[in-house]
DNA sequence: GCAAGGTC
């Protein structure tokens, strides 16, 4: 009887591999897919009680990106309100992986597909593109629907438990799942595009300080921005309030001194203040009437995944994430550390914590705690959440002193983790002693490490440290040897460090582990914020408030972190088979095309934000050929400043110092007349025919009065919600 | 040239 064949794949290459020697018991030989980045591995085995020849190969990620057609690729030919009926091309992520033709030459002659890609939207999004891929070349019995010889399988760990379990369990894979995931790429192309698009047309030349600088807008990256502007504003804004606290010493019958905290804490009226300090000093001193201990601990960390190292990275490394990222990933395919990219913070059931700990414990600087764990046994840790991607992020093996610069410190936080994670919780005992100065109440407090657990492993800044108090004991008598009021006004908060706008992201589902890196480079390549180099907190630019601001002004809808997860909801209707795709895409596309003819309408309220800002470029100022700024008459036509001087702003510095503006009447006039240039611009048309009529072809007057024709109530339904959005 | 999502 002849062995029928099975193509399965994998999400990447490595998975391939990993489940091939899984299934086969480590009995499969390995050859290089023609692609030179896949790879495909053989065994022999069963399959639906035949014998069966397997090949187990891989996609990179997606095979398939979205796209316009050309034609519509060209900004000053394309009106950006088009983009939202605009035909929607797919083409290949990565043509030089030449991943279509790769899968079909697999796929020849192959009896049954068996999809093992990753399981969550993406993956079963990809598991169509490898359909469309293969579905050509694989062999056809008559009389079979050719989904029957399609099967999927479902495994939420890579063990050989799970992923034997899975290929005894083969379920298929689910259509409205991957319309969904179709559905949010279209609109993220769509939107993103219309919005850059029309933003940075309509600012092309207008102001000095932005000099040609792209104003781009997306559902991931503006509600980021958003997150970082709400923060400035809350400084900004921050009106310092005065209060008044008692500061106070007292004596110990050792004769040392010790720092008392007012029950009260503080007061808002200085008289008030002065009234108890009267009465305290009139006293002159301070009976313990309580003494108190209480222990607590601290337990170690979760096991260690992507999001996590990325904060501990900034915060204790001041690395940027997408840095972290890079470094993570050499140190992975140098076989240091297990695959970094995982959401995973628990350990697998049969994981190999012993032997993996004991690799490490030849290094020199923490090979003796390493030790120490072996001998006392390992404290299994609790809790964190198995996303049923990867292993959370381990070391591999040990470094012989090979790693250097950021690899050395990045492969040093993963191994730390690691050991904290397996340790004991850090115990201490905190003591309270309470101070009665007649009606008023005192306490001061002192704390002692009884065991340092973890924190002997992994340094973070909150260890636990030692804080000395003086011994007293009830009923004591505590001299007072200084007492006074302080005037301290409260104080505004600080600029969000790179590692609470991680955390925020997560929280609100924007993005992804793996785009979370790419949405904070976005901003800041942008020159929406800037990182402050020591802290790593993001602060925004004058340019990254504007846009947050204008938006605000127009429809603040759009810079919510919300609406991403709002979008997602409508989109969840689709994977669960609860409504219809082409319905819910179409309904999508529509509220965002009314809410981009919304902010068209309304452009001169977004603009106030900026023409308050920066200056106008004036037509003298655009036709002039010397640069502006270091007077050198080597300036590109249309632009204020030089090539050299331009490059500087395009690093920040220009936008962050930009003065405020200039008002003048000219400007004024000269800033109308750029508006109505630049959305004829965008309006205008030659091409109407492919791309519903009503919006192109006409000129400015006509395709203003066309669109407020055709689409009045929906234009104007548009307009209401925002304006109730913004109450 | 534009978005966000995979992965290398």
């Amino acid at each position: 009887q002849m062995p029928v064949t099975v193509l399965m794949v994998a999400e990447k290459p490595m998975l391939a591999d990993s489940i091939a020697r899984l299934l086969s018991d480590g009995r499969c030989s390995k050859r290089k897919g023609m692609n030179k980045i896949c790879s495909v591995s053989e065994y022999q085995g069963d399959f639906m009680g035949q014998h069966a020849f397997f090949k187990v190969t891989s996609t990179c990620g997606h095979v398939m990106g979205v796209d316009f057609p050309a034609e519509f690729n060209n900004w000053h030919k394309t009106p950006p309100v088009s983009l939202y009926d605009a035909p929607i091309d797919k083409v290949e992520c990565t043509p030089e992986m030449k991943m279509n033709r790769y899968l079909a030459s697999e796929a020849k002659g192959v009896d049954y597909l068996v999809l093992w890609l990753d399981c969550d939207k993406e993956g079963e999004n990809i598991c169509f593109e490898v359909i469309d891929a293969v579905q050509g070349s694989m062999r056809k019995p008559r009389n079979v629907d050719f989904m029957s010889l399609v099967y999927r399988a479902h495994f939420s760990a890579i063990t050989e438990f799970d992923i034997k379990a899975a290929m005894r369990n083969l379920g298929r894979p689910d259509m409205n799942v991957s319309l969904s995931v179709e559905a949010r790429r279209e609109l993220d192309l769509r939107v993103g595009c219309s919005f850059t698009r029309f933003q940075s047309m309509f600012f092309k030349g207008k102001y000095a300080e932005l000099d040609g600088a792209t104003v781009s807008y997306g559902p991931c990256q503006t509600p980021t921005l958003a997150f970082c502007v709400n923060r400035h504003d809350e400084i900004v804004n921050f009106r310092p309030d005065p209060y008044w606290i008692i500061q106070t010493t007292f004596e110990a019958r050792d004769g040392s001194f010790v720092k008392g905290d007012w029950a009260r804490g503080r007061v808002s009226d200085p008289v008030e203040a002065q009234m108890y300090l009267n009465r305290i000093q009139q006293v002159g001193g301070a009976t313990v009437t309580d003494i108190n201990t209480k222990r607590s601990e601290r337990n170690p960390p979760h096991a260690l995944n992507t999001v996590k190292l990325m904060r501990a990275a900034s915060t204790q490394l001041g690395l940027a994430p997408a840095t972290t990222m890079h470094v993570a990933e050499s140190l992975y395919t140098q076989g240091y550390i297990s695959y970094p990219r995982t959401e995973t913070s628990c350990y697998p059931p049969n994981f190999d914590l012993r032997g993996t700990l004991s690799r490490q414990c030849n290094d020199q600087r923490w090979g003796n705690v390493a030790s120490r764990v072996m001998q006392e046994g390992i404290n299994r840790p609790r809790g964190g959440f198995d996303k049923g991607d990867h292993p959370p992020i381990t070391p591999m093996r040990s470094d012989p002193g090979a790693l250097h610069g950021d690899n050395a410190r990045v492969y040093e936080y993963v191994v730390r983790h690691f050991i904290a994670t397996l340790m004991k919780n850090c115990v201490y005992e905190v003591t309270t002693a309470k101070l009665r100065c007649g009606e008023e109440e005192f306490s001061f407090q002192g704390k002692q490490l009884i065991d340092p657990g973890f924190t002997v492993i992994l340094n973070a800044s909150g260890a636990e440290k030692d804080v000395w108090m003086p011994r007293v004991e009830r009923g004591d008598q505590m001299r007072l040897r200084s007492a006074d009021v302080i005037d301290r006004p409260t104080t505004p908060p600080c600029y969000l460090t790179e590692s609470e706008l991680i955390s925020m992201m997560e929280h609100h589902g924007i993005g992804t582990d793996a785009s979370i890196p790419v949405h904070i480079n976005t901003i800041c390549q942008r020159n929406y914020v800037t990182v402050e180099e020591q802290s790593r907190r993001l602060i925004p630019t004058q340019l990254g408030v504007c846009v947050i601001h204008g938006y605000r002004a127009v429809d603040p809808e759009l810079v919510l972190p919300t609406i991403r997860a709002d979008l997602e909801r409508q989109l969840e209707l689709i994977a669960t088979g609860q409504a219809d795709f082409m319905t819910v895409k179409s309904q999508a596309v529509d509220l965002f095309k009314r809410k981009f003819l919304y902010f068209l309408d309304h452009m001169p309220t977004f603009d106030a934000r900026f023409a308050a800002t920066f200056t106008v470029a004036s037509m003298e100022d655009r036709r002039s050929s010397v640069c502006s700024k270091c007077r050198v008459n080597s300036k590109t036509p249309g632009r204020l400043y030089c090539q050299a001087c331009s490059g500087a702003s395009k690093r920040g510095a220009d936008i962050r110092s930009a003065g405020v503006v200039t008002r003048g009447s000219r400007g004024g006039r000269g800033r109308g007349g750029t508006t109505r240039g630049a959305m004829s611009t965008g309006m205008r048309s030659t091409r109407g025919a492919g791309v519903r009529g009503a919006l192109g072809g006409r000129g400015t007057r006509g395709t203003r009065g066309t669109r407020g024709g055709r689409g009045a109530s929906s234009a104007r339904g548009g307009a209401s919600e925002g304006g109730d959005n913004a109450n």
